[in-house]
DNA sequence: GTGAAAGCGCTAACAA
DNA sequence: TTGTTAGCGCTTTCAC
């Protein structure tokens, strides 16, 4: 009989397989897109975690509500997958199109809901820490770039900044405080604008490393030097963080680590369905390099 | 009927349909790994076509070919997967693991076999293009950071950089060719070799913007300025390249459209079997930033 | 047209 | 232990 399978190449049909036992063994992780290094990181970690427990990784795109909607439809609905992973789940309030009672871990966001488990970055101590870090080094006027409102991140990482604010009794100025979309464009954009109406700072928090960037573009283009003249600290520690001019000030979150977490969760939650929802926090990590200096002057 | 459709939710389970159909619907992807840009823009766009068609697209990383086999194994032999995309098929001879006969698009390569279809740059002509922009610019004494000479890739792009070189009628020197891994780091530390051993050049061709960003960092740590004393271009033209200093030229690729090309193949070959593998050559595109001048010396 | 039945390739529960 | 069979939830064919 062993022969046989040798000789005839047999391999066993998984479809069928999957019908008769009722699981097929598949993940499906729903994100904003594929290519943002966050995001990738997440996915990759998940897809190894997936598979050393002998389940695949389905990534698909959902870049709005609506794609989101038909995703869960095709995918969920029909039985395909097993279990979730949302990245970004409270975006566009998605989350809201979720079948009950289906296994399902959220990434990026702690989630408010009993039904899911999630893996979610410290933001807040995160957004406390960077601001610290730039008013240990003396700087009082601090500007934050943010995300877009409408992520969670975004709100928790601009607490983090207000408290470390109120911390050190530096009073709040919502003038410095500026929404953009995670491009480089935008961090640009704004701190021109900033510039060009006289607004004075010494030092930029961004959430995130790309916002940094054009932030110090836009500081160049006048003349500005980093850091002698402005600290710009940025968040991710992206690839080649280090490799700008100056090297990026920056901090650390390891996404990969949060996408096998979260693959762990799931299936966990997959193989025994009555365990708790657990909710997992992971810390950021101060990374110091050349884009923050003591202030010269104290404004 | 259609009432109660609605009323009890009822939605039609897919693994009973794949099975009575014999379809299931699904591509697989296999790529090195999901982070590197080039690779998870290439997915993206496969997954955006696939799904455009009706098809789910499973990602899965074979970072080395024992992987491959394994994954190979178990997504292709048990039919849970209509067609595969290989990225970079012929690193470790990861291609002769495949089975015969089964649909199959090759991304990266070109296709050397004539069961699978592919998408591929035109690599040589790139690698010309942007030896022969350094060498418009009076440059030629042209450093060539190679990616692993087991990547097809790799190769071809240096024939590209030869063929440019011979029709210019400048001499190859084989103290100029270096083979890099794709790293910063690896592009850092092959030009600060060349540096220490007194290796003149006033250009560099790098084949991908990491090593481009790594050899300029060791330029400017003996004091060499960009362009001015030496012009360096990069290839792939990844997010933020405009950003670092100076704003890399290099050779753009459009990974998206390719990763929809190949996926769109794939589904052509999965629907019309006997329809021929179709090889689809891509081209590559200049961009001129601040990092390549006209020689100040010519050596 | 509409409705019943066979079958997709396995697994699991049963009988021998 | 080993061999047989019912059944997973659909699609398709065939008879009505």
């Amino acid at each position: 009989v062993e022969d046989a399978i040798e000789e005839l190449g047999y391999s066993p049909n998984a479809i069928a397989r999957s019908m008769a036992r009722g699981r097929t063994h598949t993940l499906a992780c729903f994100s904003p897109n594929l290519t943002d290094f966050t995001f990738a990181n997440i996915i990759e970690g998940a897809e190894n975690e997936a598979r050393a427990q002998g389940y695949f990784l389905l990534a698909a795109t959902a870049p709005d509500r609506f794609v989101f909607e038909e995703l869960i439809q095709r995918l969920i609905c029909s039985r395909q997958t097993e279990g979730l992973l949302v990245i970004n789940p409270y975006i566009d309030r998605r989350d809201q199109c979720l079948p009950e009672r289906f296994p399902t871990v959220f990434l990026g966001a702690r989630s408010r809901w009993e039904g899911a488990g999630s893996v979610y970055l410290d933001e807040v101590n995160a957004g406390m820490s960077a601001t610290y870090h730039l008013i240990e080094l003396g700087h009082r006027r601090i500007v934050h770039l943010t995300g877009p409102y409408c992520e969670d991140c975004a709100q928790d990482r601009k607490t983090g900044y207000l408290a470390a604010l109120k911390v050190a009794s530096i009073d709040q100025d919502a003038s410095l405080i500026c929404e953009g979309d995670w491009s480089a464009t935008s961090g640009y954009q704004i701190i021109r604008q900033l510039l060009a109406r006289g607004v004075p700072f010494t030092g930029i928090f961004a959430q995130n490393d790309r916002m940094a960037v054009g932030a110090i573009r836009a500081l160049r283009e006048i003349g500005r030097s980093i850091p002698e003249d402005v600290s710009v600290i940025g968040f991710d520690d992206m690839p080649l963080a280090s490799y700008f001019d100056p090297p990026l000030t920056t901090m650390r979150q390891d996404t990969f680590a949060s996408g096998r977490e979260a693959a762990q969760l799931l299936i966990q939650i997959i193989e025994h369905p009555d365990s708790p929802r657990k909710h997992v926090r992971l810390p950021a990590e101060l990374v110091v390099r050349s884009s923050t200096a003591r202030a010269a002057v104290v404004l």
